[in-house]
DNA sequence: TACATAATGTTGTATATACAACCAATTTAC
DNA sequence: GTAAATTGGTTGTATATACAACATTATGTA
């Protein structure tokens, strides 16, 4: 019975369920992000290379679970609008990422509206949602 | 400063946390079913369709906080595949979308795939973190 | 030391995602 | 009953994502 399977997987499987949230909280966070030309995903990257002094590509795809092939197109984006530099390292084939002063600049201005953005996705995905998706993300 | 901002962000942002996940998840489901020639967002817009016996492609987006665009691109692919037909509607502009036998032939063929899946991602995520998934997604 | 192996980053290809702009068709408003 | 607004779907463009294959550079081993 293909149809006892259809029903199955729609209602218990994970990846369903995550990939609705992803959309859904990509939105509402690239939507308030919009008059600042930033997307979510590229504030991700800017805190976690703001994180240390330098990092090397290989490692903050590590800390991300993001491939590394990813990375390399997204920090060209960011490196283009200026928001990151890349540096070359002491080791021939890596590099260290640096996030300019332009993009530190852009971390301060988003903060607050980061802020309401947060507000507004533990309003949709209440309480015990929020906390939740803690839990379930620190264990990887 | 800047500094207190990026961490205060990386520390507490749903869309950084669930962005992790999701890619966590999504690789998980994919490597398992990477065989079939079938991906795990596939899946989930196969058994979407395989739930009514004819869904338009409007309703469909609506129900998976899909935009329209993403969901016209994709179903290109699944009716490439063989998985899915697209027949004109009643009304001049809409479709009825069907799974054909060949896709709900696919669906019984990866269901066990997919239960496996599901209990790696269980493990991954804990028993907290998969019954967040559910509370938070719920919530749409 | 030379050769195999591993690590780093890029490029080719395919899929997933959304916004904006568009065309066609339908519904609403006046 | 026609004009305006809405709805449904596609296309242009940009970003996000990963796998496979590759070139370059270390590292390890024989």
């Amino acid at each position: 019975m293909p149809a006892d399977h259809v029903h199955e997987i729609m209602q218990k499987c994970y990846a369903v369920r995550l990939r609705r949230l992803h959309r859904a909280l990509t939105s509402l966070y690239d939507e308030a992000f919009r008059p600042y030309g930033l997307r979510v995903g590229q504030l991700n990257l800017l805190v976690g290379i703001a994180c240390h002094d330098s990092v090397r590509p290989a490692d903050l795809a590590r800390a991300l679970n993001m491939d590394k092939s990813t990375l390399s197109r997204d920090l060209e984006i960011l490196n283009a609008k200026g928001w990151v530099l890349s540096l070359p390292g002491e080791d021939a084939r890596s590099q260290h990422l640096h996030v300019t002063d332009s993009g530190l600049k852009l971390i301060e201005t988003i903060t607050p509206v980061w802020r309401m953005a947060q507000e507004k996705a533990a309003e949709l995905m209440g309480e015990e949602g929020t906390r939740a998706i803690f839990t379930a993300a620190d264990r990887l």
